[in-house]
Order: C-alpha cells, then structure tokens, then sequence
DNA sequence: TATTATTTTGCAACTTTATGCAATTTTTAT
DNA sequence: ATAAAAATTGCATAAAGTTGCAAAATAATA
C-alpha cells in the first residue's frame, strides 16, 4: 500500500469518525504503528487532521472548542426573540434565572409595560436597564451557584404571587423525566414558580433536549410551551408534541 | 478514550448545564476521579472553566460587575479598606448600596465569615463572588436608579433584622442638615436600616461631606462613624468630630 | 538493464505521556 | 468539632512517541 493511499484514506476516517487511533491503522492497513504516526504527523504538518497522543481527531472538532467563550449566544437569542411575542402590556411575568433569560431581558423591547418577578440577582441586574418594566425581586438567602436568592421566605412570596406566565431557563428537559436540576434549592423556586403561574414556559436550547439531571422539578406534561432554537417541526420535539406540549 | 475528546466532552457539559461534578463525568466517561481532575485542571489552566471543589463551573457565571464609569476609585478604595477594619466574624452586616459598598464587596477577606444583607442588586452580586459570607437579599420593588429593592415588603423585612453595623454609602453628608439624599424610596430604606443598627457607619468621599440634598435621612447625631478617604484629624471633618461622631 | 540515489519502512533502545493507586492533606458539611 | 468527601502528591506501569539506523522499496539515470 502506497503512503498516498494510506494517508487518503486516513483523513478520510478521520473526517469520517472525527478520531482515529494509530493502533487501530496500523492493524488495519497492516503496517507499523511507526508508519501511522509518521503519516498522521505529515497530515497535521498541512494541517489536515489534529495529532493527539495515541492518534488523531479530525480538525472540526478542535475549531469548536476553542471559540466557546460565549456558549451558544445565537441559539439562545433566536429563542429569547420566539419567547417575546408571549410577552405582552400589562402581563406579571415570572422568570428564573439563566443565560436564556438574560438574553430576553436585553431583547425587551423599550415600550414594553410589564411587571417582571424574579429572584435572580444577574436578571434582575439586567430588567434595571430597561425604561417602563416594573421589577420585584424575590428576596431571602443568596445562592452563590446559581445566583438566585432561595428559600422559605422567598417561595412563600413566590406563592403570593399569580403570574399571567413563567419563563424558565433550565439545565436539562426530557419526555419520560421531565425537568430535572442539579440544585436542591434552584428546584424548589423552580416548583413554586411553576405552582403559581397561569402558563409555564421552557427556554431550551435543543443540547439540552433529552438530557437529564439529578433532581426532578416537575413532569414534562405540567410544561405549557417549550422554546427552542429549532424549526417547531424538527424530530427532536416530536415526543414533546405528544405530549400536548406547545412548540414554538 | 482519548484525553482531548474527554476533555471537549467535558467542557460541552460544563457549558450546558453551568455545573458538573467530577464524580459523574468519572462515572459517565469511565475513567477515575484522578484523571477527570487532571482534565479540569488543564481546562481551568486554559481559563475555559472554573475549576471548583468537587467539580467545576462555566466561566460565564463568574464575571463580576465591570467598574468602568466609576469615580474616584482610589478614595472608594482607602474608604473600603478603613470600613474592613470594623468588619468581625460573625457579624451581621446591613449595607446599602453605591460604588463605595461595591468596591468594599470586592476588597473583603477570602475566610472572613459573616452575614451580608442587602437590598441592592449590585452589592448583591458583587458579594456573590465571595466563598464564605452568607448573603441576604431584601426583596421588593426595584428602584431603577438606584438599583435597589424599595417598599414596605422590603422595610417589614428590614425592621425583622437586628443587624450589629450598617454601612452607608451615602449621597450627600452636612452637620447641620445630617444625612440627606435625593430618592424618597431610597430614603425610607436606609431610615429603615439606621433604626434597626446598633452601630450606624457614612462611607463618605470627601467631596460629599458639607453637601446637602433634598430629603433628610435622619440627624447628623444619629451616625456613628464617619469614614472618609482623609486623615481623620482633617479640618473638614472638625465639626463631625464634635457632634460626637468616630471618624476613621 | 544495471546501478546508483532517494525515499520509505520497520526495528531497537530510550524517552515521554497518560493513567490509576495509595497515603496524606485540605475542604466541606454536619 | 468531627466525619466524610475531595484534592494533592508521589509513585508504578503500561501505552505511545522519538530517534538513529539499516534494510527494503522506489525512482532516476547512464
């Protein structure tokens, strides 16, 4: 087997599996693990491929990983501009917390009059800037995590409140195990919140579709709406659809 | 497994749900605690997460306030600094808001244990960042100038607390006319933290002091400390001295 | 074609890297 | 204050990488 070849078809696995172990080459083109490392050098020297200790990863995979200093900022505006037109004058907006939510707060738009409830210290920091909202802050112990304030006091004014809506920013959503958390208190807000509102929003962007975490927060059929970066349409949603769940 | 595709797999997580504990990435990916250690600490070297006690976090969670159009901070920073000192264990400290708060939020010892409450958002925040104090926040309304919650829910709660020191930051000092602001919410809260302190505290530039505003706070008599960026035996400060007031 | 030059390949000795384990220290929670 | 969880450190080991070199393969040229 000639070098061309082999290197042919080396980039070609490599573009096709995003990885390649040089042992796994060698046994396969039945040459010297020598021979491998030395192709996979030449090919990272044009920079074809990423050389790693015990093969290669295909290029695409390292570009992602070094621009995510802002994580999914784009996805998560498409869905701050969807959850928007829910919005509307007059309306007792409950939200959580969460870089979702940050997104919609600085997409309000100026004449908007509502009266947004939170207990996250950044969201509230952000709702400051705008003209004409109202803002009530959910007062009681501050949780460094999550930046939220939490417990009794803070839940018992939650359950004080009826909210025409509630935005929630989540970690991780899915059909069978509903919304799921990681934090004990960040979930008891979360059920509160969801307890006392008129209609119940997820803002998700899709990764975090089907994922699930350590502590559940409710099921996903007690979810009104679910917003997401993706077409209404797209497969991921179906079972959500399904479920009676609102996609927008 | 290869140590780069842990690695981005790793950091993926951490920026989908904000958190992950090295248990579970060990548990997910098959590979000891110790080996999941040494990935976040590379990434953490690479300043891609923050790397925490029993796993790590996303970085976008930990930016702090950013101090751009703040004046006079070097005089904020003397002020904060003389204010440390009156700072113990233990403590439960009432705070206003104002960049001369903020810059003593920034300045407090990493193993200093005590309890912060607060009704302003950017205090709030900027206490976050901090390991060991507990922090509360008081709820309400939020003033849009002044950032902070104002209103009876948020003096009721005030009145409940029986805090040892009350710092202000303050808008405008004078002998004659005591402490006076501009913002008749604002006022009512910080008359509100003043009788409910035992020990009453003006973090004050210099430029302030002799200054007046339009509605009165409470007496000059009613503070007990006055902190300002200079020698406590300048000659501005003479007539706070002999109205009874520690100056520092 | 024969022969020489050049490139490629595999091997052996050695170095480096990655990983897990055990002992100890630090942090955190109760 | 104490116990549990996590982090750190040092070390052992196996897997991977490197280098120099000689044999084999390929290309070039008389």
């Amino acid at each position: 087997m000639l070098k061309e070849e082999r290197q042919a078809y080396i980039l070609h696995q490599v573009n096709l599996h995003n990885k390649v172990l040089s042992s796994h080459l060698s046994e396969q083109m039945q040459v010297s693990e020598d021979t491998i490392r030395r192709d996979l050098l030449d090919l990272s020297q044009e920079g074809k491929i990423i050389k790693v200790h015990g093969g290669a990863l295909s290029n695409s995979f390292h570009q992602g990983v070094s621009s995510q200093n802002v994580y999914s900022v784009d996805e998560k505006k498409t869905i701050a501009y969807k959850a928007l037109n829910l919005i509307q004058d007059g309306m007792f907006v409950l939200t959580s917390g969460g870089t979702t939510i940050i997104e919609l707060a600085k997409i309000l738009p100026k004449d908007l009059q509502a009266t947004f409830v939170t207990a996250s210290i950044p969201a509230a920091f952000e709702y400051a800037h705008h003209p004409n909202i109202e803002i009530i802050v959910i007062g009681d112990k501050l949780s460094k995590n999550a930046k939220i304030t939490v417990g009794g006091e803070a839940i018992a004014k939650i359950q004080q409140i009826r909210a025409d809506i509630c935005l929630l920013g989540v970690n991780a959503f899915d059909a069978t195990d509903g919304l799921t958390d990681n934090d004990w208190d960040v979930v008891q807000m979360k059920q509160a919140m969801i307890k006392t509102s008129k209609k119940v929003v997820v803002l998700s962007i899709s990764e975090k579709i089907n994922s699930t975490q350590q502590i559940k927060v409710c099921p996903a059929s007690a979810i009104d709406i679910l917003i997401t970066e993706l077409d209404p349409d797209a497969d991921l949603l179906k079972p959500y659809k399904q479920l009676g769940i609102k996609i927008l």
